[in-house]
DNA sequence: ACCAATATAGGGGCAACCCCCTATATCAAA
DNA sequence: TTTGATATAGGGGGTTGCCCCTATATTGGT
């Protein structure tokens, strides 16, 4: 019997994975609750097998906090991340996480089993769009990373998609214009970027901005 | 009885619903689908008294343009926008598409049978966050509408934001620089922005990108 | 101790943008 | 019919952005 606990802050999901997991005698729900912090508590008190944890959970803890400070204070439990959000970004910052599992909120009911499953035998489970060698890439990649942008060029890349100037950047941040350039510069050749078009819509894809 | 139809992308949610409204006897799930073109031909074979949809969908057909499709063919059917989304632009977007009721997904049952129920009866039930007397005057300013900018401003505001050149934008539309320049010219006016980033936030706040 | 990455800053030059004008054709409304 | 809104296009000029360089200080890793 595998013991799941449920972390959503919509009532309706929550109410829609139980339902899907009825046809499964082997997964049994023994908690869920709606936001992170509760579940923390929760997890001391059920001690679930595995955690099934929604990414976009409001009150300053998402899934991924809640998901690092589970695994700090249970080491066995495992997690899966489940979310809408099929983007690069959120796959890239679930690894990071080191979330055993990933799984999209479109999923049926028995790619949601699968999932469980898998995981409960230490198998990882991501269920991504993206190619199967890109996502071990990742996974490598998460052991040097190397290719992501730094803090500060990631202000940068925010700042212009929002739309502000070179100069209203430079300000903001306190540095020169020519700073502000060359950032830029570096970014759109880490990226392989050639157009500013591709530099705001590549912000725009991996959220930015809002969320 | 009430016959209801559940359209979201999202399996999970729509078991989801279908849990929630089993303690209601007089609500009955006569179809479910996961698409836009698909609900249009559901509800002309179960014939549904409302309809149920989530706003984000994908392949080009959300959840207002199918509530237009769905309200033209059947004129007698209600719908109930279900959506995250707790945000301005949103409900005045339902309000402009004559949606009976909207309801966010972090509600609780008793709220999406309430919706239902009042629905049915011929009344109007939005559930957000904002005051009864804002909302009123939303449904006021929708009977004289006075939306600022034309479509070809509409058009040049959303490549803004995207971040295309005025001149990549004169060759997308097959028109001058100069005249983007002046389109762009008469929306600051319009809209009394005084910068560049005040436009692509206005862009931005007032969705001409995504959803 | 050295090398790579990061963050900072500048020069020069060309392209693009922004703002001030003017100007035309169309179309709908007063 | 005249006026106003829309869509189109151009001239001129000042500002900014983008891209090619070079350069320095700091930090962290082999």
């Amino acid at each position: 019997m595998i013991n799941l606990m449920i972390v959503d802050d919509h009532a309706l999901v929550r109410k829609g994975i139980i339902l899907l997991l009825e046809n499964y005698q082997d997964v049994k729900v023994v908690a869920e609750s709606g936001d992170g912090h509760e579940a923390i508590k929760l997890v001391m008190k059920h001690e679930p097998d595995i955690v099934l944890l929604d990414i976009s959970m409001p009150n300053g803890l998402d899934g991924f906090s809640t998901a690092r400070q589970l695994m700090q204070s249970q080491p066995d439990i495992k997690v899966i991340l489940l979310t809408m959000h099929d983007e690069e970004v959120y796959i890239r910052k679930a690894i990071q996480t080191g979330a055993h599992g990933y799984i999209l909120k479109k999923s049926k009911g028995s790619d949601l089993y699968e999932a469980i499953y898998e995981v409960y035998h230490g198998r990882r489970f991501y269920k991504v769009h993206i190619s199967d060698e890109q996502l071990e890439k990742m996974f490598r990649e998460e052991k040097a990373p190397s290719s992501v942008l730094t803090m500060r060029e990631q202000e940068i890349v925010r700042l212009t998609v929002l739309g502000y100037t070179n100069k209203e950047i430079a300000e903001k941040l306190n540095i020169s214009i020519k700073t502000v350039e060359n950032h830029k510069s570096n970014i759109m050749h880490k990226l392989d970027l050639h157009s500013k078009h591709e530099l705001i819509q590549y912000g725009i894809n991996n959220h930015y901005i809002k969320g």
